[in-house]
RNA sequence: CGCGGGGUAGAGCAGUUGGCAGCUCGGCGGGCCCAUAACCCGCAGGUCGCGGGUUCGAGUCCCGCCCCCGCAACCA
């Protein structure tokens, strides 16, 4: 019997800079999934928080002379002041430097250990401080790495503790082998399996403390602290309250939501670990692409950063979730623009789903007194929709739900066309059947949009009279639960038109 | 032999297991008047990057090729 609860979470964004929209994308990803099951009725953690060890976390502290942690402070209340812009119902906000995630990586660090897979080891190792990682030559290009080629590639000669990747590839691709679904899309399983079969190359877990102070403390040698990387990946079961049970075994494994550049941390690395340290891999993990403006990668110089801030107070919050869900390819990378951005806005939610839901509530009022009609069989195909937009949810395939949901609603306003309610009303005819059929569709479509826009679905629902806290999942997609009699009311308008506003 | 993504209607994009090429915006013409000048129907507009191959049938599978984008501090 599978167990009633379900975990998620983001990856830990470095905080050295403000919050980016691609993990703006990210987040939300996460959140629909959160409330998604939330409404299925299981328990739910949903994590996400920040990552403030290392090297540049130090020189940028220096160089603003602060103290690292009074730093990471800042940074971590903006990260934190997302929940509230974007609707998020995230459970737990971990900091790495958080006392119990500080004592669950050196815990993790003894596991591995005891594995017999953490040795030490004297090493030349040419390292590049913009990644945070250290390079193989058939990374670098030219001698310098490629993704920071303005920086010298250091070497560094030193004794240093190594994990036992090596060890681990095997049994990895024997997991991606008989878990086609572990890392999705399909693709990235494939991208990150024939990485591993190239062969794994042990990697450094720490840093010399006089040479880098800002980490974790290495159990058992003062003279190093943790690689943030090692120390960084086990948020996803600190979080969890692990090594303590409880919560641990009652949520893990759980989901991870990650970006393409973190495919081989999440997938390879992470699981490694946790093959070494005895505890079970994850349960799946998602991975989306980027997101450029207007076609150009986002970059400070050119100016063309997007704020996710700056987006929501513009446009509002639903919209904004809208948009990263439903004008976004999960899988892919996607482009942003201005126009696009407010072409979907009028074109989906204020013509779309906005609409709908003003006309159905004024004919009800007007041809039915404002009252629920006596329930009559559906004319939507309402089953086959749940069906898919399950299906497609389920698959991280967020833009697809979201327009398997649009063609609903494009089947309800085919139907009033055909139907013509307004003109039978005046001949007098009774309309009362159709009107329940149009209001028990609307309701399907305010439930489903529950997890993707909340506030505006709670406001679809209102209108029915509905309290979105009553809903459950999969009982409201049943058919004709609309109650006989319940009041309908037609509300403030969901989405004004953007011209309104200059 | 670097890695990855992509080339489908004027623009932006979908196209699961190969089976009549779709969606949004824009253009044109109708309908409707319940609705946020919204909604519905129809028309115009595509050699699905190029060349081969497999197949009764290829945007979709295989081989070869061309072109574009990201992999530059910051950054998901």
């Amino acid at each position: 019997m599978p167990k009633n609860t379900y975990s998620i979470t983001t990856t830990l964004p470095y905080v050295n800079a403000d919050p980016h929209i691609g993990f703006a994308l990210e987040i939300v990803q996460a959140d629909v999934l959160a409330r998604w099951h939330r409404l299925k009725g299981e328990e739910v953690v949903f994590n996400t928080g920040t990552d403030e060890h290392g090297q540049k976390i130090q020189a940028a502290a220096e160089k603003a002379d602060m103290d690292p942690k009074a730093y990471c402070d800042e940074y971590a209340a903006k990260f934190h002041g997302l929940k509230e812009a974007l609707d998020l119902t995230y459970t737990n906000f971990i900091r790495t430097t958080d006392e119990h995630h500080v004592k669950a990586a050196q815990e993790f660090w003894k596991r591995c250990d005891a594995a017999g897979d953490i040795y030490k080891k004297q090493y030349q190792v040419k390292y590049c401080v913009g990644c945070e990682l250290e390079k193989t030559d058939s990374e670098l290009v030219d001698g310098k790495c490629p993704i920071h080629p303005k920086l010298e590639v250091e070497l560094r000669d030193e004794e240093n503790y190594f994990f036992r990747w090596s060890k681990y590839q095997a049994a990895l691709l024997k997991h991606y082998g008989e878990n086609p679904g572990f890392v999705m899309p399909e693709s990235r399983l494939k991208e990150i399996r024939s990485f591993v079969e190239g062969g794994l190359m042990d990697f450094s877990i720490s840093r010399l403390k006089e040479k880098m102070s800002w980490g974790v403390p290495v159990p058992g040698d003062e003279a190093h602290v943790m690689y943030v990387w090692f120390d960084a990946l086990v948020n996803y079961i600190s979080t969890l309250g692990w090594p303590a049970s409880g919560d641990f075994e009652k949520f893990w494994p759980g989901v991870q939501v990650a970006g393409k550049d973190n495919l081989r941390q999440q997938s390879a690395m992470w699981q490694g670990m946790l093959l070494s340290a005895g505890l079970p891999l994850s349960k799946q993990i998602f991975i989306h692409g980027f997101i450029t403006a207007d076609g150009q990668k986002m970059s400070k110089s050119l100016g063309n950063v997007v704020n996710p801030y700056d987006l929501v107070q513009a446009y509002g919050t639903d919209p904004v979730r809208y948009y990263l869900l439903g004008s976004l390819p999960a899988y892919e990378d996607g482009d942003y623009s201005r126009k696009q951005f407010e072409e979907a806005y009028a074109a989906k939610l204020v013509n779309g789903i906005g609409n709908l839901a003003a006309r159905t509530a004024t004919m009800v009022e007007k041809y039915c007194d404002a009252k629920v009609p006596a329930a009559v069989p559906d004319r939507f195909n309402t089953e086959d929709f749940w069906k898919a937009y399950e299906a497609s949810l389920d698959r991280y395939h967020f833009d697809e739900a979201i327009r398997v949901l649009e063609r609903y609603v494009t089947g309800v306003n085919q139907a009033i066309d055909l139907e013509a309610p307004f003109k039978k009303a005046k001949l007098g005819e009774d309309v009362a059947p159709f009107m329940y059929q149009l209001a028990e569709a609307l309701r399907h479509i305010g439930t489903a949009l529950l997890p993707v826009i909340p506030a505006a679905a709670s406001r679809i629902l209102a209108q029915l009279s509905i309290d979105p806290a009553d809903v459950r999942l999969p009982e409201a997609e049943a058919w004709g639960g609309l109650k006989t009699g319940a009041v309908v009311k037609k509300g403030e308008i969901l989405f004004p038109r953007l011209e309104a506003k200059s």
